[in-house]
DNA sequence: CGAAACGTTGACTTGTTTCAATAACTGTGG
DNA sequence: CCACAGTTATTGAAACAAGTCAACGTTTCG
């Protein structure tokens, strides 16, 4: 795996117009307050009045939104490098909340801190907007994953884009990567029964597609995987992909 | 309905921290390069490489993501002072294509002209990170209707919500509001078939909760409809309640 | 007035959920 | 090292929500 400085500054400088100077002013911010939390414990709560974010640097973590009925939505899954309630800083409020997945550790940015590098970095401010867009068009395809495709073509999509992301930060390859998700996250994540996730599977393994066993995904036959979700990872990597 | 120019700012200040001159500046973006489309034109098209956002002065405009197989999924709706196609300014790629569903008059921005301003007044950066946290919030939302909503309540949010920005802006009232959408494109929004938006429609009606006919939406029973829908406005005007 | 777009309804099919039971892991303490 | 508890995975059968197909009605607009 990648250094996390580094993949961040990496990250932030797709948008192509940072100074060194800007980079400085960045890094200060995670130079402190590392914190760890175990697997399991919420780092965020939904409706929480302290608007505090965090950048990832080890393991794994997911954002959500619970139901009336107790039913879960899970919003996205946040790996090494990535923010982690980014839009809690503007907000003052959480509008979900976020749970490791795996021990993790982060490092803290209260908002002042944020905000008073972004006014100080106007170029960092747009890069920073810059991250958000991205996270927002990743949430944009999940959109369309839950609204117009069959379970299984869900599924296929759900696992490519992570694999094309995990590969961006060094972690996993074309083959597969390590996994720490339960077929209940997976659920929650597509919107589908945790009992259909595992038939999905099945038949995706069936078919020699991809197999997702003992904490491990594997692409057994990307290309055929890549037709069938009709996976595009333009939206991913149209930044990054210079590097 | 409300002046945009007012509007905007109005929109912007919400983070509240705009100085007189932030809003100037930002005021000029919106004098220029007034333009107008029929109803049914693409002012953006998927994988358009030339990144122009606009701000949707009158009439309604739709975002969406057209698929393989001819489905169409659609992200978002926008309304009179709402930011279309703001990610592609710094994608400069749209992974989005947008319509215009009534005669509009939107104002055309340019990155340069976007970015400069923002370069120049740190705290318009951050009004603009706002706007975007905004957006990205109702997306989240939408994804959670789409993932763990049943056909009913994913309708009755749906229009709780449209119904609450419209408000924001001055279109509507509690009573209902105007609406130029057909069955369709609410089939395409809510991941459903045009027939079950139908079937759907009609639930609602003989509930005595909400009425959608000729261009209308009405709310017979608003109390009840947010309940089945358990809606709150919470992420929409948490910060825009106080105007 | 006619054509095209949009809305409505019924009958039937399909994909997904729910319920229930059992099997396979994982980690912990004896 | 094994036993045990809790979590996670697997499978089948039955119920249900939503989709598809097809026909017909209604509105809108040139």
């Amino acid at each position: 795996m990648l250094d996390m400085q580094s993949l961040l500054t990496r990250k932030l400088s797709c948008f192509g117009r940072l100074s060194q100077d800007d980079l400085v002013v960045f890094k200060q911010l995670l130079r402190r307050r590392r914190r760890r939390f175990c697997a399991g414990q919420e780092l965020i709560q939904e409706g929480e009045k302290i608007g505090v974010a965090f950048v990832l640097v080890e393991g794994w973590s997911c954002s959500y939104k619970i139901l009336r009925d107790g039913d879960r939505q899970i919003v996205d899954f946040q790996i090494p490098g990535d923010f982690l309630g980014l839009r809690s800083i503007l907000f003052h409020t959480s509008d979900h909340s976020t749970q490791a997945l795996t021990p993790i550790e982060v490092c803290e940015i209260t908002p002042s801190d944020m905000l008073d590098r972004l006014a100080r970095r106007p170029r960092l401010a747009t890069a920073v907007l810059w991250a958000i867009s991205r996270d927002e068009a990743m949430m944009a395809e999940h959109l369309v994953n839950l609204g117009r495709r069959s379970a299984d073509v869900r599924m296929a999509h759900f696992m490519l884009e992570l694999g094309a992301r995990l590969r961006l930060v060094g972690i996993g390859d074309q083959g597969g990567f390590a996994c720490p998700l339960t077929q209940y996250h997976l659920a929650d994540a597509l919107g589908l029964s945790a009992v259909h996730v595992n038939r999905v599977l099945r038949h995706l393994r069936e078919a020699g597609l991809l197999t997702f066993q003992r904490g491990r995904v594997r692409f057994n036959d990307i290309v055929r995987l890549r037709d069938l979700a009709g996976f595009d990872p333009d939206y991913l990597d149209h930044q990054l992909s210079r590097f």
